[in-house]
DNA sequence: TTGTAAGCGTTATCAC
DNA sequence: GTGATAACGCTTACAA
């Protein structure tokens, strides 16, 4: 059995209650004691219990992280490595553990989240994606539970932290780059299209399009679930249209890459006979070859700042709702070329 | 406040042990009881507090993630993303939470697992990599604390149960590979010397050169800790030997896409100046262009077994210790060619 | 088969 | 300033 309060109190020859508020280092105590205390303590070797901590002060200094229902598949996206970092971080600024959840299905991440809250493992919960109509942001929301969402909510948006990009003038800006290299005929290849990011991104393309009184072709709008693999029967599919597009806004660096070697099997190349412009700048980009012209959106800072709205929620319960946003950046590399007609 | 077990308890007629009972499905109670009680907690939408939970059995159902010492700089490199995966799934079908250290020095990797122990945060520990005198690995000895590493304990491998792949052999047969090809003049780049991957990786290189009659020349192995940037400096002294490699054995996929820009600088093509092989088979290394050839070393099933023989560990404590290893596979991809003398 | 009561290791509310 | 004492919500002997 480890050494507790008790014992320490024991052998200093005080209280347990002095002892505990030694550990809070509460100015009721007087130095004599604290210092008395203290040595008794590093003695022992004694280390405060967390879970006795959490249960008397009902707080865990526990943050909880909520994949999206892709489940564990997301840690192959870049992105979520990336927040996580940002999220630890910012975590460990604040002193605060990070649980996370591991869940596949929807239903299963609903109940994680269910206990990890009620079961009062979480002082708060972070959720890295944002999805329509999702159940788990109504159930945090009907139970007034400390939460952040790192994305655009799809409703209540008034009522709901969260830490975003300007997804739909990012993705405005990287087709009008596209449009001013010109470029006529742009495809947008898209995840998920429930998931809030790919509904502004696509949405950013479009207005991007009008503004420049290009039609919104439905034929060139694709939506790719699997990152990776999967893409080459669509690409294909779109580069046999009578007229294929001649550039691509893709929504994420991995699938660029995907795409990247779709075309490689046809025999194209990037950006000789078609240009590329992804999301995210991950490391990959930099990295791959040729490299990508790719929206920074400041993922680590999405966690990062995630973690401090969320802490500063749960330090005051009546800390106002905010939207925070994070800047992006075009980031031009080797995988965009001039439309030469 | 939430509902607790009282409530349910007064609610059902019943008292709390039972309660606890029917929870913990204990056959000492009669089928009518448990329906009657179940019946309550779902109208009164109970659900038990963790906290609680832990504190009377003394046991979390949580497991401590500790990442290297490069602090969460590990995040960038897809082996942790992918290793994370394994535990997450590993840890979501036995029912077990996962928290993860947030440190970035030694010392606050330290500290944060004498809290997570002592502080009874978790049940067990997996250490996420393996280096030479890890202050950690004794702490958690002297305790007698659960805990697996995934990777090659530096000492006392006879007391600690570790989840690893066999390097040595692993790089003696992507050296060998690299000698059919026809390759006698062959480097060697990896990370950090301190890491056990390293070395035992390095030991393989070294013992397929001493099979074939070749020498082992300092000047061809290169330690680079900082996976992809920093780089450059490196290679270009390698290349600018009087007889420059004509193969890499990169210990990295991440490390060897660095090589990979590096030489690209330098104007040279992979393979046809130079042919590379490199470990981990990320997603990236099959994305990359051109494609690498690497060593497939099982990333989720590390982290997937790491979990299965940790778990048995908790719920065992005389359970034997174990020595497990994944199995590896070299992938021959595009980044390979035959020397031509 | 069920109830009573002690205990898990803290914090927090009173007293003094 | 410090000490009793009662929570916190559950598990688990020990009784019945």
């Amino acid at each position: 059995m480890n050494v507790t309060i008790k014992d320490v109190a024991k052998a200093a020859n005080v209280s347990p209650s002095t002892v505990s508020r030694v550990i809070a280092d509460s100015p009721r105590i007087s130095e004599k004691t604290k210092r008395k205390v203290r040595k008794v303590m590093e003695e022992l070797g004694y280390h405060p219990n967390f879970i006795a901590r959490s249960l008397a002060s009902q707080s865990t200094q526990v943050l909880g992280i909520v994949f999206p229902g892709s489940g564990n598949l997301a840690f192959q996206n870049p992105f979520f490595s990336e927040v996580l970092r940002g999220i630890s971080e910012g975590a460990h600024d604040k002193h605060y553990g990070i649980q996370l959840t591991t869940g596949i299905t929807e239903d299963e991440i609903y109940h994680e989240v269910v206990q990890m809250v009620q079961g009062g493992r979480v002082d708060g919960i972070i959720l890295l994606y944002s999805k329509i109509k999702d159940e788990v942001v109504d159930y945090l929301l009907e139970k007034d539970f400390p939460f952040v969402i790192v994305g655009k909510p799809y409703e209540h948006a008034e009522r709901i932290t969260h830490v975003d990009n300007d997804n739909v003038e990012a993705a405005k800006q990287a087709t009008e780059y596209l449009l001013e290299l010109g470029h006529e005929r742009i495809g947008f290849i898209g995840g998920n299209e429930k998931l809030m990011v790919t509904v502004t991104r696509l949405e950013g393309y479009q207005q991007a399009l009008k503004n420049a009184g290009l039609p919104v072709r439905e034929e060139y709008i694709i939506h790719e679930d699997f990152l990776v693999s999967g893409g080459k029967q669509a690409i294909l599919k779109l580069m046999s249209l009578a007229e294929p597009p001649t550039a691509l806004l893709v929504t994420d660096d991995l699938m660029a890459l995907g795409v990247l070697q779709s075309l490689h099997l046809f025999g194209m190349e990037v950006p000789r006979d078609l240009s590329l412009v992804s999301f995210n700048n991950a490391l990959i980009s930099r990295l791959s070859n040729p490299s990508l012209t790719s929206v920074d959106i400041g993922i680590f800072d999405l966690g990062m700042e995630a973690v401090k709205q969320l802490v500063a929620k749960i330090k005051n319960n009546r800390e106002p709702v905010k939207r925070v946003i994070i800047p992006h950046q075009l980031i031009k590399r080797s995988s965009c070329a001039e439309h030469k007609k």
